[in-house]
DNA sequence: CGAGTTCTTGACTATCTCGTCCAGAACGTA
DNA sequence: TACGTTCTGGACGAGATAGTCAAGAACTCG
C-alpha cells in the first residue's frame, strides 16, 4: 500500500548506539548518525522522532540486553552457582581489559552524563541496577545453599557489594587502570567473599 | 602599571567547576560560564584560554583536591588505620547518599565523557586513581601491621578492591540506588575485609 | 496500470556557540 | 596629571546544529 522502509531498523539503532557510545549524548550530532547510517535526516526523524527519543530507544535496548545477558550468565542450579558467579565477575573484568579504546560501558557513560537531568535515563538505570543486583543476589543465594559461600551474610548485601565492584571495575578501566590490576581486583573480590 | 583583574581567579574557577559539573563538558556553553561568573567572554578567554584549557584547569584542581582529601583522611598511625579506613569508606557512602541532586563526582563524569578522546583528561584520571589506590593501600597495610586486617592478602590488592567499591558506590548513587542500599554495601565491603 | 500512501533525499531555516575584536575603563608610574 | 599597559564588556562573524519541508520515488492494492 505504501513505500516500504529501505533500512533495517535494528541495524540503524545499532549504528546510532555506536555513535552515542563514542561521543556521548550532547557530543553526538544528528548529522553524524545520519552519515553513519546512510539515512537522510528526514528518514531518521520520521522513523524515530527527535534526537532524544532515538537515544532513549538505543538506551532502552542496551539496558535490556545487559540485564538479559547477566541473567543468562548467572542463572542455573545451586551446585554451579559459585562457579557462575566467578565466571561472570571474570568476564566483566576481561571485557573491561579488552576494551582497549576505553569506550567503557554505555550505561555508565549515559548515566553519568544524563541521569541528573533526564528522568527517563535515571529511571532506566535505576531499574537496570536493581535487576543486576537481583540476579547477583539470586546467584549468591544459590552458592550459599550449595555451601560455597558462608550463608551468614545477607545475600542481597553481598550482591550489592559485587555489583559495586563490577561498576567500579568499569570506572577504573575507563580511567586507564592496568589490565593486571583490573584482574587482580576481580580475583580479590571473589576471594574475600566469605567461605562457610 | 596596568589595570588589575577585577575578579578572583579561584572563585571563577569554582563557579566554572559547578557549571561543568552540572552539564558536562560538551553540554556546557562558554556563555553559561560567563553568565554564571559575571565575567565577559573577553576576560574569560584572556585569563584562561579557550574552553578546553579552562576545563583542564578546573579538572586538575579538583583531582588534586580529591587526592589530598583522601590522603588526609587515610594517613596516620597504624593503630588507628582500620578506623580511618572505615571512616573514609563511610564518608564516601554518606557523600553519595547526601548528593540528592545526584550530581555525582566530577571525576567520574568527566572521565566517562572525555577520557576516551581527551588524553589530558585520561592522564589525570589515571594518575588520580593511582594515587587513591596508594593511599588506600598504605592505610590497609597499616591496619595489617596493627593486627586489624589479615596480613596475608596483598595490601595493594585490597586497596584496589576498596577503590573499586568506592567508585562503584559513586556509580550506583548516580543511578539512583537507595541510600540504605548504598550504606549497606559500604558496611558489607568493610565486613568482608579478612580479619586475622 | 493508476491511485493512494508512505518513505527518501537533501536543501533550508532558525538558532546556538565558539572564539575574536575593539573601544573604553582602570590602574601604576613618571 | 598624562601615558602606557592590561582588563572589561559586549557586539560580531563564521560555522555548526536541531529539526522541517517539499518534491519525487517506491510500493501495494484495486
Amino acid at each position: 500500500m505504501a513505500r516500504p522502509r529501505s533500512f533495517d531498523e535494528a541495524a540503524v539503532l545499532h549504528t546510532a548506539r555506536d555513535q552515542f557510545w563514542e561521543t556521548g549524548y550532547a557530543g553526538t550530532k544528528v548529522d553524524d548518525i545520519a552519515a553513519a547510517t546512510g539515512l537522510g535526516k528526514g528518514s531518521l526523524y520520521g522513523a524515530f522522532g527527535d534526537k532524544h527519543a532515538l537515544f532513549l530507544r538505543v538506551f532502552d535496548h542496551y539496558c535490556g540486553e545487559a540485564a538479559d545477558g547477566t541473567r543468562r550468565q548467572l542463572e542455573g542450579p545451586d551446585e554451579t552457582a559459585y562457579r557462575r558467579l566467578g565466571d561472570h565477575v571474570r568476564a566483566i573484568a576481561e571485557s573491561v581489559v579488552a576494551d582497549r579504546a576505553r569506550r567503557g560501558c554505555l550505561i555508565a557513560k549515559s548515566t553519568a552524563e544524563c541521569a541528573e537531568h533526564d528522568e527517563a535515563v535515571a529511571t532506566r538505570s535505576r531499574q537496570l541496577f536493581h535487576d543486576l543486583q537481583e540476579h547477583l543476589t539470586a546467584c549468591i543465594a544459590g552458592a550459599q545453599r550449595a555451601g560455597d559461600i558462608d550463608p551468614g551474610p545477607d545475600a542481597a548485601h553481598l550482591g550489592g557489594l559485587v555489583l559495586a565492584v563490577l561498576r567500579g571495575l568499569e570506572a577504573l578501566g575507563k580511567g586507564g587502570v592496568e589490565p593486571a590490576e583490573i584482574r587482580a581486583i576481580a580475583e580479590t573480590a571473589l576471594a574475600v567473599l566469605p567461605k562457610p
